[in-house]
DNA sequence: GTTCCGCATGAATCGATAG
DNA sequence: ACTATCGATTCATGCGGAA
């Protein structure tokens, strides 16, 4: 057990072959998308992504274990005037190689990217595809449940203001009738559709992602003490968000500096506890190097 | 043109066939989802889904004009237990149709159906995935511009001295800004994520969208006074768009019931203008005919 | 303490220009 | 013709210092 709770410098290809099968709760992870980390991962291009994710994907499904899931985060980018297929190749080959698709979340982000271009607005929304190895598989739907009062406050609060003006007539209907469905009711279940900013603010790392998304599906799949892998860890905020909700993490990352950056959020958290990072420029081939 | 703002009755696949060459501005659509309409189109199942797809949508390019732009809302199904492919499969064929993926909007439907299911939360979000014949077409992006959000009101009520100039940005993402640029700006671009609420009036139409989401695409993608095709048009929603603004529609539908309903709601807005409905149960081989 | 408000930042994309 | 680089465009957020 002495993978738990580091980050793991190295490309996850290799770096996983070290850890025993069946022995990852949840995998949540934000690959490089294709080109878009160039200077890490030596850019991927769209046209051999798949190719490039897969042999990864094998590690995952043999260190999951039966009851454990794997969301994948990720967007394809416009290439040449059209979106790329290699999200969507990358579904049906996953599934090819034995992963279940069982649904993809949808992550509406409120605070994209400006730019304006002739044929296409900007982009607000990226993917979270659920895999599974079985079609039983755990969920604790109640972890992630929002208080009734909360729901309506928070609906609206999470839309914002824009977004209300934008289709005022619509909130009226629709909305009010919805809710008298859930009078007398303390909690509802959430839906497939998550509201949240990106982080971008100053600060001296910045995540691709606000560590409300891993800790959202970190309480719906696991349990504490659980073991959850993000394989391209980036600047750790699934670890953060792993540490915060009392489950164990494992880390990999390629670049050094990510690797600092992740070391440094992390240890903010785990005072007192065993130091997190492995050496860095080391192969890993069995869990004894670790 | 007599086959303008009517509504054709039998499938499309045949129907079309009577339409010119690049005839049609827009053509947006919400076709039956595998097996979710049985009673009409015998329930396509999921596995033919694609094969049954594509002969009509060769028809739809045949019919598009070069710079017009097809619009189609769907969302795959869960099949035992997981998300079937044939969404992401007919985008592939489609391309290998010859068509362009150039988008995909999200439709974050706000009421959805209440439901409560072990593996899995409801759906509250609907691809609309944009099509084209060529990288070049017509787009009316103020037609859709939306109020600007309150942080500008704020922000842009007292400017610094960076915000009159344009301020690159430190880390070199070749993203820089000009604040005053947006001094008495009201209106701004929306983004490619959509929020409104289901249709909830007791229409025998299952596939129902509310009018606001047909209206929003002819906006952004016609001029008054084009064509708005609508294939699989159902209770006729997407022709009370187009009539309301300004625009000419062409309709086919299968199901009698459904012509009747549509029939009825369009005649509500176009009084005193010709019968829009083409016999019944007669079989359209040439203009002429219709 | 709490609120206010300035401000840097971000998985971007297109078209023109240069090699 | 085909690829690489560069400038232009633009929205919403939450930190952090000030009031």
């Amino acid at each position: 057990m002495d993978y738990l709770n580091k980050i793991l410098p190295g490309d996850c290809g290799e770096v996983l072959k070290a850890l025993p099968d069946d022995s990852i709760d949840l995998i949540f992870t934000s690959p490089p998308y294709a080109d878009q980390r160039k200077n890490t991962y030596g850019g991927i291009s769209p046209d051999s992504y798949v190719t490039w994710f897969l042999p990864r994907a094998e590690q995952f499904r043999r260190i999951l274990k039966p009851t454990g899931t794997f969301i994948l985060n990720i967007k394809e980018r416009v290439v040449d005037g059209e979106r790329h297929t290699y999200v969507i190749e990358l579904i049906l080959e996953l599934r090819r190689q034995g992963w279940l698709w069982t649904e993809e979340f949808m992550w509406h982000k409120k605070n994209s990217h400006p730019g304006k271009w002739p044929n296409r607005f900007r982009d607000n929304w990226e993917r979270l595809i659920q895999f599974n190895k079985s079609k039983v598989f755990n969920m604790y739907q109640e972890a992630v449940m929002v208080p009734v009062g909360d729901w309506a406050r928070d609906r609206l609060a999470k839309l914002s203001q824009t977004d209300l003006v934008r289709d005022e007539s619509r909130v009226g209907s629709g909305f009010g009738k919805n809710v008298s469905n859930w009078v007398g009711r303390d909690m509802v279940y959430p839906n497939n559709v998550l509201h949240m900013a990106t982080e971008c603010y100053n600060r001296n790392h910045s995540a691709a992602f606000p560590v409300d998304l891993p800790s959202w599906f970190i309480k719906l799949f696991t349990l504490p003490g659980d073991v959850v892998l993000d394989p391209f860890i980036g600047s750790g905020t699934t670890a953060v968000a792993a540490l915060q909700l009392s489950r164990s993490f494992v880390g990999v990352e390629l670049s050094p500096e990510n690797i600092a950056t992740a070391v440094a959020r992390v240890s903010e958290i785990q005072i007192g506890l065993p130091l997190m990072i492995a050496d860095e420029g080391v192969e890993y081939q069995t869990l004894a190097d670790i």
